[in-house]
DNA sequence: AACTTTAGTGAACACTTGTTTATAATTGAT
DNA sequence: ATCAATTATAAACAAGTGTTCACTAAAGTT
């Protein structure tokens, strides 16, 4: 890799890194301006257009070249292979916001441009949280308790576990940044522990009843 | 109510639906500018401020005066008392989704702005939102499967239940919008089951998991 | 060493933004 | 009928917007 383009990669970042953090501080993407962006990233306006075409181009670009990464690594985390036998659900539970805690700037975009305002970016979520979906069913096949589950019931599950777990993301980042005092552990702890019971009370209901025969309940 | 009053009212309806309007275009609150807005409403963008004291304003004045009542409106046309004996959940359910179809850029602002730009919007959703909850948590211990469940417990599946029911907002508006074609009776029932799977399952797991002896598993 | 390529600059552009001001027009009160 | 109150208007303002263009300076190529 040459310094120049090795340089270009590096304003680049830059410009990513600025949407997440205004993303951070609470603004949309889609009222962020392009001369806003390039002076967060230290840059002049007119620089942005060397690396992309306008705000849209860059958006899609974060999701597809960064959050795609960030889910699929999540999902690795979680449904890796040294499992814990007793407590799978809160051991999972617990990576999950482990793995927000990380990189809270991704998971906020994530959630606040999964229904926003630029239909590019929405359309670019949207695409990726399907492909989520799917991995996440096929692993949950492969977890014992669904193994005998139709692949279709899968599916939906796995559609809302994503839903479910992306509930949490918004109140969990808020719990990490704005309580620095005491308090604040015992807070964590109990919005965990309320996690798991939502993901145990989900999974419970999909492996127990029997759909296909309950159409009409 | 003098002519005066009335008439004054009318704009400041126009600014709100001018909002809205925007809203199922797809354009996010924060991204709204009050020129668009007065413009959209066909009036001067000096008279807004007869309406309101700018847009933060009007966002917390449309949450509080109309998505209030939305909320409200839909608990009561779910939980009224003239009950259908069979297919209890699937009934409310279909009474859901025809709400939605009612006002979708009601729900649509709603959905968008939750986790949106404008954090006086989104404090506003959030609190009519709790409110919502404990409104439905009230409901759902009152309805005889859940007679003997403690408090907290449905206070949690009030929680996920407004998260589920918000989940198929999105999609349910899109379905109603873009498929105007023969097809589109069969993807509307389609996901309409899909919807009331869902909630069985979710039901179902909150009645038979019992949750304060399991916590360690 | 000479030449080409290109990431970043700075100035300029036409346009939109929120907000203020004085003014017109109409309703409400006396 | 007269006067006060107030909704809406039109014009103007400074500030911010996206985009273009000629340019500088450094890296890559020959």
């Amino acid at each position: 890799m040459s310094l120049r383009t090795r340089r270009k990669s590096q304003t680049r970042e830059a410009l990513i890194q600025a949407v997440l953090e205004q993303g951070s501080r609470g603004d949309s993407f889609s009222s962020m301006s392009l001369r806003a962006i390039t002076k967060e990233a230290g840059v002049v306006p007119a620089a942005f257009y060397r690396h992309f075409k306008d705000m849209e181009d860059l958006g899609k670009t974060l999701v597809d070249d960064y959050l795609t990464l960030a889910l699929s690594e999540l999902l690795k985390s979680i449904f890796d292979k040294h499992p814990q036998p007793t407590g799978q659900i809160s051991a999972r539970v617990n990576r999950f916001l482990a793995m927000i805690s990380e990189r809270p700037d991704y998971w906020q975009f994530l959630v606040t441009e999964r229904w926003g305002g630029s239909p590019a970016v929405r359309k670019a979520i949207k695409h990726q949280v399907v492909k989520f979906e799917s991995k996440l069913a096929k692993e949950l096949s492969e977890l014992g308790a669904f193994g005998s589950t139709p692949k279709d019931e899968l599916k939906l599950l796995a559609h809302m576990g994503t839903n479910l777990f992306f509930s949490w993301i918004p109140d969990w980042i808020e719990l990490q940044t704005s309580d620095p005092d005491a308090k604040s552990d015992k807070l964590l702890a109990d919005y965990t522990t309320s996690c798991a019971m939502q993901a145990k009370i989900l999974f419970y209901g999909a492996a127990h009843l029997k759909m296909s025969t309950l159409q009409a309940s």
